[in-house]
RNA sequence: GGCGCCAUAGCCAAGUGGUAAGGCCAGGGUCUGCAAAACCCUCAUUCCCCGGUUCGAAUCCGGGUGGCGCCUCCA
């Protein structure tokens, strides 16, 4: 068996073959840090971060880079409105970054290289761009030289002329071809900005990727992904930067994920339904946003609304309560040892869906199947310790691989532990009013308690970490 | 104008030639002090519409209809 995915610059499935055996080199378009990141942006971290981790679970070496764009026009506006300094504004949703991505479950890439970072290699690639007569100078700014570039369009299937006769974009006097894009800013004043061959400015936004790219993962990498916006002009013209100069084609495979909408409507900073992520872990478990788009195929388009949420909510809670249940029966003292179970077949179900160009929605399919079967088996009376832990093992290798599985649960307040304390025993002296009213305050509160032959068992919707 | 995508139950969703996975919700049952969880049963004769190909189509082809994305900063 061996992995396809859809490839972007075929439009189709390819079987997935990396450069060198063995071992991945992919790169993904991180964020531009001028504030927090919206499930927009989680889904593209979410997906490559899927991509990645399934890879590996594969037994391939990944090597993952996924930069910060920390000086860009939103960046610089943001500084202003602020009055503080670019750079405050970059480290302070950097740091926010980390934050969410760890509520979500998203692992850091091998390198988050800054384009503050990488201003030298990303000088010398404008350089090696103007040598070889790919772009040209004027008044300051450097710009790519489009037409240069043969195979321009080659991405988005567009011809150079159809770009340029739906072009939206107004011809500057500076551009001789209006596909022609910016590798070098001039300073403007109150800019950030730096010394280069043409004077003080900053970089393009298109050309820090390339730049990182070739630094950090070489002239030709496996895999490279982002949001299926960034197709066209991005991509198009990282691919024109980094192969007219460095020959070798930028990536083998381009990863697009699908857009999401926000109960059927774009999210858009005009319509002011940006969902951030930060806002959404006061109300869920972030683990269900992550089930959420890992429910369907990661090129669709998908939906966010409160119902589906809750729905994520609930199946989120099977998951876990199947994972409780197995754990705790194998803490049960005079079970047998036992023997092992095969569940190889199991296995080979859940790596036919996902083999198939990262089908995580079948792959649930999967999950959810065998979680029947796995309750089935925890409840029964004659289970063995060795049988507990087949279906214990796999259904975490399966939970850590999505990155849903279950984090630590902190100590609860002492309030709750008394109150629940305080049920148990209205419970043994038969006081159901009192031990009723207690379980209704708890769930005020977003404790949710279950009685079970062992006890009290109890879960919490929201996510409770501090911010 | 160019390039491209989508349409499967109340909601979400997998399925690209062999007779509709899975989750949520809902109804019935077992269990429970009651719940919850768990399990069992029920829940699309049908996949936007119309033609065509085929022994056979949700799946392929043609034509509609409806929705969406990119071509401008954008995940």
């Amino acid at each position: 068996m061996s992995i396809r995915l859809y490839n972007s610059l075929t439009g189709q499935k390819e079987t997935f073959a990396p450069i060198e055996p063995g071992v991945v080199r992919m790169y993904s378009c991180g964020p531009t840090v001028y504030n927090y990141f919206h499930i927009g942006n989680a889904r593209a971290f979410v997906v490559f971060d899927i991509v990645r981790r399934y890879l590996r679970y594969r037994g391939y070496s990944v090597k993952f880079v996924q930069n910060f764009t920390d000086v860009d026009d939103k960046l610089i506006k943001r500084a202003h409105e602020q009055g503080t300094t670019v750079e405050d504004v970059a480290t302070s949703y950097i740091e926010a970054y980390y934050d969410d991505a760890r509520e979500l479950g998203i692992e850091p890439a091998d390198v988050h290289p800054r384009v503050t970072e990488t201003m030298g290699d990303i000088i010398e690639f404008i350089q090696a761009l103007v040598d070889s007569g790919y772009a040209y100078v004027a008044d300051g700014d450097v710009l790519f030289d489009t037409p240069k570039f043969s195979s321009y369009g080659k991405l988005s299937k567009q011809s150079l002329n159809d770009l340029e006769v739906g072009s939206r974009v107004e011809m500057t006097e500076r551009k001789r071809h209006s596909t022609d894009f910016t590798l070098w800013k001039a300073v403007k004043p109150g800019e950030p900005s730096w010394n280069s061959p043409w004077g003080q400015g900053r970089p393009g936004w298109h050309i820090e990727c390339s730049a990182m790219i070739h630094k950090h993962l070489g002239d030709h990498i496996d895999i490279h992904g982002g949001g299926h916006d960034l197709l066209f002009p991005h991509h198009e013209n990282e691919i024109a930067q980094s192969e007219s100069v460095l020959g070798a084609p930028l990536a083998k495979y381009f990863m697009h994920n699908g857009y999401i909408n926000i109960n059927n409507e774009k999210m858009s900073k005009s319509l002011g339904n940006s969902v951030f992520v930060r806002e959404l872990a006061q109300q869920y478990d972030p683990r269900a946003l992550r089930l959420f788009l890992l429910s369907a195929h990661y090129r669709s388009p998908i939906n966010y609304s409160a119902e589906v949420m809750a729905q994520m909510t609930s199946a989120l809670r099977r998951l876990d309560a199947c994972h409780e249940s197995l754990a705790d029966r194998l803490g049960e003292t005079y079970l047998p040892e036992g023997e092992s179970i095969d569940l190889k077949a199991w296995e080979d179900r859940f790596l036919e869906a996902m083999d198939d160009d990262i089908n995580t929605g079948d792959a649930m399919g999967v999950v959810f199947d065998f979680v029947r079967d796995a309750n089935v088996y925890s409840h029964q009376q004659e289970i063995s310790k060795a049988g507990l832990r087949s279906w214990l093992g796999k259904l975490r290798d399966w939970l850590d691989l999505f990155g849903l599985a279950q984090v630590e649960q902190p100590l609860l307040e002492e309030q709750v532990v008394r109150l629940i304390e305080e049920r148990t025993a209205a419970r043994k002296a038969r006081d159901f009013a009192r031990a009723d009213a207690i379980r209704a305050e708890l769930s005020e509160m977003g404790f949710q308690l279950e009685d079970t032959p062992k006890g009290v068992r109890w879960w919490r919707e929201r996510s409770w970490r501090e911010r």
